[in-house]
DNA sequence: TCTGGGGTCCTAGGACCC
DNA sequence: TCTGGGGTCCTAGGACCC
């Protein structure tokens, strides 16, 4: 028996999350909106069918959201990513191998194949309703492109019963099925693509997987190629069992209200180094630039606009706050433009390298300090685990004024004592 | 009033090397 | 009039993903 692949993911995932916790929504329409209560990103199946659209900005949606008393959520991802490790635990446990693909859906290896995988599927479906309270789809195949494609199935066929399995069905019948998919709903093909294939008259799944491969590596790289492949039952894309550490390290925020002082943008933005560089350290990597970034609000064309990055780059990569913290200000110096409101600002960590192999600079002084500085940072981050990020601070992150809107949030159920769901017995 | 936040990989072209 | 043939590394931009 060949090797089979799973897609496993949650239906509409943020929106199920707080379903969970509140069982009075049973039925009823439910969306999250983005950070800031900006947009929409996730919205239950109650919610679509009222005609909520993805990514829509709230603001525009007064009318339907009333009408239809749909519940409102700020998303929350502490309780998304807690509920995310629980599903994951779950589906180790269900497969020889697994790749967590992202805060929702994971890939499940069975490098022997598997017997009756609908079966299988169904029990997964059950298992983790179970255990999570949170509804799945599984999609099977030859090759992870595959496996998302019988998962888009599996989600949008109510007679899948939410399993499908491409790897059991006879050519003729994969086509057929192929044959009534549209193209853009094969992983890695986006918008662009959809647009360039259909011009040479490729529109349907099937027309992909039988298209010109050499034609199609000449015009479109070999990425797209490699998904051609895949349609084919080939696989071509290895399991990634351990997430490779991270390249660059991005974090950003829109502000509730533009924001114009300088020491405000600086707490912002000296903010997120220091949640950037606690990620750094958890990797055990470290950094030799920072990308600084402001921008003003683009959706705002009559108000004067500035979109500005700057990068400053470290002699030595490092990954002790205070040092990058440095860097960051005097770059933030040289990026600030007084007179402008600013809506967004963020830093991005690159040249980002494992720690071990950290090379000297030949021209700096001893590091007498750097045993010291690393148990400092050592202590700072146990503080912020424990006792919560807002607990230790610089002192250059201490203005206000620049938070995020978050006018929905619903309780941390599930990792704050104090926030627990009350249970009537 | 109000529009998210992260990431990756590939490719083309230029600089530079022998 | 004619003007080599490889290679590597870096960067910017484009495409994709959730």
């Amino acid at each position: 028996m060949s090797a089979l692949w799973a897609l496993a993911d949650v239906n509409s995932m943020y929106a199920s999350c707080e379903q969970v916790f509140r069982p009075d929504l049973q039925g009823r329409p439910v969306i999250v909106a983005s950070n800031n209560d900006g947009s929409i990103i996730a919205r239950n199946k109650e919610a679509k069918a009222v005609g909520i659209k993805m990514g829509v900005p709230l603001h525009q949606c007064g009318d339907l959201i009333r009408q239809h008393r749909v519940t409102v959520f700020s998303s929350q991802y502490t309780l998304y990513g807690d509920m995310s490790n629980r599903i994951m635990t779950l589906f180790a446990e269900m497969a020889p191998a697994i790749e967590v693909y992202s805060i929702d859906e994971c890939f499940l290896y069975y490098p022997s194949g598997l017997n009756q995988a609908v079966t299988h599927g169904a029990f997964m479906r059950d298992h983790i309703k179970q255990c999570t309270g949170l509804g799945i789809g599984v999609g099977f195949g030859l090759s992870k492109t595959q496996a998302k494609l019988a998962n888009h199935l599996a989600k949008t066929r109510p007679e899948t019963e939410g399993v499908f399995d491409f790897s059991s069905l006879s050519h003729l019948e994969q086509t057929e099925w192929m044959e009534q998919i549209g193209i853009e709903e094969v992983w890695g093909v986006g918008r662009r693509y959809v647009e360039r294939l259909g011009l040479m008259g490729i529109s349907t799944v099937r027309q992909l997987r039988d298209a010109n491969l050499e034609q199609i590596k000449t015009k479109f790289g070999a990425v797209l190629a490699r998904t051609v492949l895949e349609l084919r039952g080939i696989s071509c894309l290895p399991l990634e069992a351990a997430a490779p550490d991270k390249q660059q390290i991005m974090c950003s925020r829109s502000f509730a209200k533009e924001v114009t002082a300088l020491p405000v943008l600086r707490s912002a933005i000296i903010h997120h180094l220091c949640r950037a560089m606690q990620k750094l350290r958890q990797q055990e990597s470290v950094a030799a630039g920072v990308v600084v970034m402001i921008r003003t609000n683009p959706f705002k064309p009559g108000q004067a606009q500035y979109h500005a990055s700057m990068t400053g780059m470290l002699p030595v990569p490092s990954d002790d706050t205070l040092v990058l913290q440095a860097y960051t200000e005097q770059v933030l110096n040289r990026l600030y433009r007084a007179g402008y409101a600013y809506k967004k600002a963020g830093i991005m960590l690159v040249d980002v390298r494992p720690k071990q192999i950290e090379q000297q600079d030949l021209f700096a002084p001893p590091p007498t300090s750097a045993p010291k500085r690393a148990g400092l940072m050592l202590a700072m981050d146990q503080i912020s685990r424990r006792f919560g990020a807002e607990k230790i601070k610089l002192a250059s992150e201490l203005y206000h004024g620049w938070e995020m809107r978050r006018e929905r949030l619903s309780p941390r159920y599930t990792t704050r004592w104090d926030e627990l769901p009350k249970v009537s017995l």
